[in-house]
RNA sequence: GGGGAUGUGGCUCAGUUGGGAGAGCGCUGCCUUCGCAAGGCAGAGGUCGGCGGUUCGAAUCCGCUCAUCUCCA
């Protein structure tokens, strides 16, 4: 079986007996607690935890995970990869063991056609409810159920919350595969048992102090490696020797000449290539960018293994894109993700590929710099510590170390290189905080409980306001009967009009009033999913759960913050035409009075681009496009060529926004029904966030009109100050700024100039060179080294002392033919600078100083004769 | 989340125990040349990432912060 029917059949099976089948979510997850989407449940998890309602209890999804915790085995083993498929069904509540088991045993047998006596089955410990299960309902032989610990076996999450015991589905490859041992049996490290499916029972809830408790609502959760299973079907002895991969490493191994298989050594390099690069298509697909920090920084690592065994595969040309076109190529009908993002994945993989190129050049320099000195020493091994900073600071790798190292007839002193770096995991260790699966949010589940279809109704899109019912109160975390005057809280009502923040735009402001209360709402949003929280005070009455009331939005500032967002809408259109395809829309905020656009791009947009982008978006506004949304199914918006965001949470309807003719995108904001209404898109500035990250924000309407206004008037104020009119400024302040650069230049020389030679005494020190000595008020320690300068001579040197707002400079400076008669700068000021209070000193060359207490300027003069030796 | 490194002109970087902000490349003008390449002369260009502190004085020392790079989790 190919690994696309495999998938197909399995969704198909599960649809079967009732399931629903989803979308896979995207790699980012919309858990804050996760770095990456590890798991087929991960998109569910608010539903295990009962804090989000769906209308259906049965799910079925083929969801792509990325994991990095094994990646020292990744590309050593033919089981391990960071990217993979996982095939998975759910039960939330509704069907449990005695239906999941069988099921699991026929998909295998009947669908997948397993031979039944190869099939070996691992059950918790103390589970005899599943053994029960495998022996008397499905009827397998009670030899092939093993017993395991909690190990291999109890699933949990965290250190409390759901938890249960698991059962494993084995494939016996045969006693000539693996280990060849007499005691060797499922769970055995060698390969004859292959693990390919995993059942979970969601069956407790694990408390604070450890006690299980029963859930209530029992939940399965199963995985099922795409990857593996192909392999076991189509009968080879790795993954990636599947259809899945086996095209990804039949182009490496073109690239670099090497074929699968010539040795152990370049099999682990040619999978790693694999394996990766189908990891860094499918995470920039998502949204993920190369960076220094969290997932992008995953990323990021991935890639430079990437090209470190590209290297060792003797490829020193960038070859990533290439390998990832392969993979675009045989996945992209799977994942149409991959196709839409082509463009940028190969740009973002090309800039990635030369930066580490800089990373090992600069690593190659101070490597090169460390081996001559340890050649100088006369040693023969190089240290481990420095082979650690290389590694650690400069991200260079220990290997290449080791191998450089080694052409230079030196040792790599890797004891010392592995404790540096076991204690850096230690401090690693000590940062870490408890990630638990967060406390349940029971006040926002009981109201979702009185709510008719489990989820608020939203009426904003048609509507400013509309009679509810409240059907929640929450005060300070904790659900409330009511609120009085004076009293802050959440209301939840089962219709609203109010749009909660999501995607960018700012949850509404308004008012929700009953008969005898008024609710001031400040803001919406959506603490659960499906339902919106009003948050504000009461400004009088009470409000109690079982109310009905009014609810209406502050229409003016809805109006401006529809403007608002239809405009992003139209820059992240100019962008793409101005700048690229690969732009892409990373981030946004839609707020009343600005816009902020974050967008995917390599560089700086040039000011005419800029201009550009302005232009193209005010042109539409004024050709006054109608807007149009409308919900339709995610496949057929693909279809249709919609451009949909990163990181976006798609159930199975979404809604599209059409501009005119020229752009369509998923969202769920609030809009204008033409572009008109706009007015005036006004770019107030553009920057950078990140690697490959550009900002750009933005006013419209009425503050378009502000910001305007406001330029206006510095550009009024400046020509006032200039006494010219506003279209002349920039040539009068360019004019005015040569001319005052001129007078200054000139007002030092004639400083200089104008201090005449019988200002300065002339003294004849013990060394014999001439020493002038002079008072200047009123110059600052700049003008004063000019004219130290110029006293000093070719073959002198000098000593000024000026009074300023009642504090003492004073400069000393000698010429070389003086500091070699004996002049020090540096000593004489230190003898000096003490009668005003202060202190200084210098080079023998120069010295500066200076104090506080200008009535000590003749006690310095008296010092500076003594020190000199002067009479 | 916890470490390490770096931040000085458009670019690549110097800058010694705290005491005049520099070089190379690039840029502008002039000279040389039939023209180009090259050369010569002159010149422009810097809040020394930001804020605060110590000091008579901070690119330099201390604290905080931001950005970039990098490792560990």
């Amino acid at each position: 079986m190919k690994s696309g029917e495999i998938r197909e059949s399995f969704l198909t099976f599960f649809e079967s007996k009732g399931c629903v089948r989803l979308p896979s979510s995207s790699l980012i997850p919309d858990d804050p607690s996760l770095l990456l989407t590890t798991a087929g449940m991960v998109q569910f998890k608010p539903v295990f935890l009962g804090i989000e309602k769906r209308d259906y209890t049965r799910a079925t999804t083929c969801q792509k995970c990325v994991r990095t915790t094994d990646i020292e085995i990744v590309g050593h083993t033919g089981r391990h990869q960071t990217f993979f498929e996982m095939l998975g069904n759910f039960s939330f509540g509704d069907y449990f063991k005695a239906e999941i088991i069988p099921w699991s045993f026929e998909y295998s047998t009947k669908v997948l056609g397993l031979d039944p006596d190869r099939l070996w089955f691992s059950i918790y410990e103390d589970d005899d409810e599943a053994e029960g299960i495998w022996r008397d309902v499905v009827g397998v032989p009670a030899a092939r159920i093993v017993r395991m610990g909690a190990k291999d076996n109890f699933w949990s999450a965290g250190p409390t919350g759901p938890c249960g015991p698991c059962s494993e589905l084995y494939y016996d490859q045969g006693p000539d595969v693996g280990c060849g041992l007499p005691t060797c049996a499922p769970g055995c490290d060698c390969d004859r048992f292959l693990e390919y499916w995993n059942l979970v029972f969601m069956q407790y809830d694990r408390q604070q102090d450890g006690t299980l408790v029963p859930l209530p609502k029992k939940n399965i959760d199963t995985g099922m490696g795409l990857e593996r299973i192909a392999a076991i079907l189509q009968g080879v002895n790795s993954n990636y020797e599947t259809d899945i991969l086996r095209r990804v490493i039949d182009e490496a191994s073109r690239l670099c000449g090497v074929a699968y298989g010539a040795s152990d050594r370049t099999d682990v390099s040619l999978r790693i290539l694999a394996d990766h690069s189908r990891a860094l298509a499918f995470m920039i697909a998502d949204g993920v960018l190369p960076s220094n920090e969290s997932r992008g920084y995953v990323l990021r690592r991935l890639l430079r293994r990437g090209v470190r065994h590209g290297r060792l595969l003797g490829l020193v040309e960038p070859f990533l894109t290439t390998l990832i076109s392969v993979v675009v190529g045989d996945m992209g009908e799977a994942y149409p993700e991959l196709l839409e993002n082509r463009e940028l994945i190969e740009r973002i993989v090309g800039n990635e590929e030369a930066r580490f190129g800089a990373t090992l050049k600069q690593g190659m320099a101070l490597l090169e710099d460390e081996i001559g000195r340890v050649r100088e020493a006369g040693a023969s091994v190089f240290p481990g510590g420095v082979a650690f900073t290389l590694h650690d600071t400069y991200g260079f790798p220990v290997e290449l170390t080791a191998e450089i190292a080694h052409e230079n007839s030196l040792r790599l002193d890797m004891d010392a290189f592995e404790a540096e770096m076991t204690a850096q995991r230690e401090r690693g260790r000590a940062g870490v905080r408890d990630v638990s699966w967060g406390a349940s949010s029971a006040a926002y589940a009981r109201a979702g409980e009185s709510l008719r279809r489990g989820s608020v109704e939203f009426a904003g899109y048609e509507v400013d306001e509309a009679d509810a019912t409240v059907v929640g109160i929450v005060v300070d975390g904790e659900p409330a009967d009511g609120v009085s005057a004076g009293e802050s809280g959440e209301v939840l009502l089962d219709i609203t009009p109010f749009y909660a923040e999501q995607g960018g735009q700012v949850g509404d402001s308004g008012s929700i009033t009953s008969d005898t209360a008024t609710f001031e709402v400040s803001d919406a949003r959506i603490p659960v999913r499906g339902l919106v929280s009003h948050l504000g005070r009461v400004t009088n009455g009470t409000l109690s759960v079982g109310d009905r009331v009014h609810a209406n939005i502050d229409v003016p500032r809805r109006e401006r913050v529809r403007r608002n967002h239809t405009a992003t809408h139209l820059l992240h259109w100019a962008l793409r035409l101005v700048l690229g395809e690969h732009v892409k829309q990373s981030g946004s905020f839609v707020s009343p009075d600005r816009l902020r656009f974050d967008f995917t791009h390599f560089e700086a947009p040039s000011a005419e681009q800029l201009a550009k982008v302005e232009r193209l978006a005010n042109t539409k506004i004024m050709e006054d496009h109608p807007v149009r949304a409308y919900e339709t199914s995610l496949a057929s918006a693909r279809e249709a060529g919609v451009i949909a965001l990163f990181g976006e949470k798609y159930g199975e309807f979404v809604r599209v926004l059409e501009i005119g003719n020229f752009s369509r995108e998923l969202c769920g904001g609030t809009h204008v029904a033409r572009t008109s209404e706009i007015g005036f898109l006004k770019i107030a500035s553009e920057g950078s966030v990140g690697a490959n990250l550009r900002r750009i924000e933005a006013v419209t309407s009425f503050g378009a009109m502000e910001h305007v206004y406001a330029e206006e008037a510095v550009l009024t104020r400046a020509a006032d100050a200039l006494k010219c009119r506003p279209a002349e400024v920039a040539e009068k302040a360019e004019a005015t700024v040569k001319r005052l650069r001129e007078a200054e230049k000139a007002a030092r020389s004639a400083a200089a100039a104008r201090v005449e030679a019988d200002r300065f005494e002339l003294w004849m020190p013990a060394g014999g060179y001439p020493l002038h000595v002079g008072r200047l008020d009123g110059f600052d320690a700049e003008a004063i080294r000019t004219v130290a300068d110029e006293m000093r001579g070719p073959d002198g040197a000098v000593l000024i002392l000026s009074v300023t707002d009642g504090k003492v400079v004073i400069v000393a400076s000698g010429s070389g033919p003086a500091v070699g008669k004996g002049f020090d700068a540096g000593a004489l000021m230190r003898a000096v600078a003490p009668a005003v209070g202060g202190r200084g000193g210098g080079k023998p060359q120069m010295a500066q100083g200076g104090g506080p207490d200008a009535a000590g300027v003749d006690g310095a003069l008296r010092a500076a004769r003594e020190t000199l030796g002067v009479e």
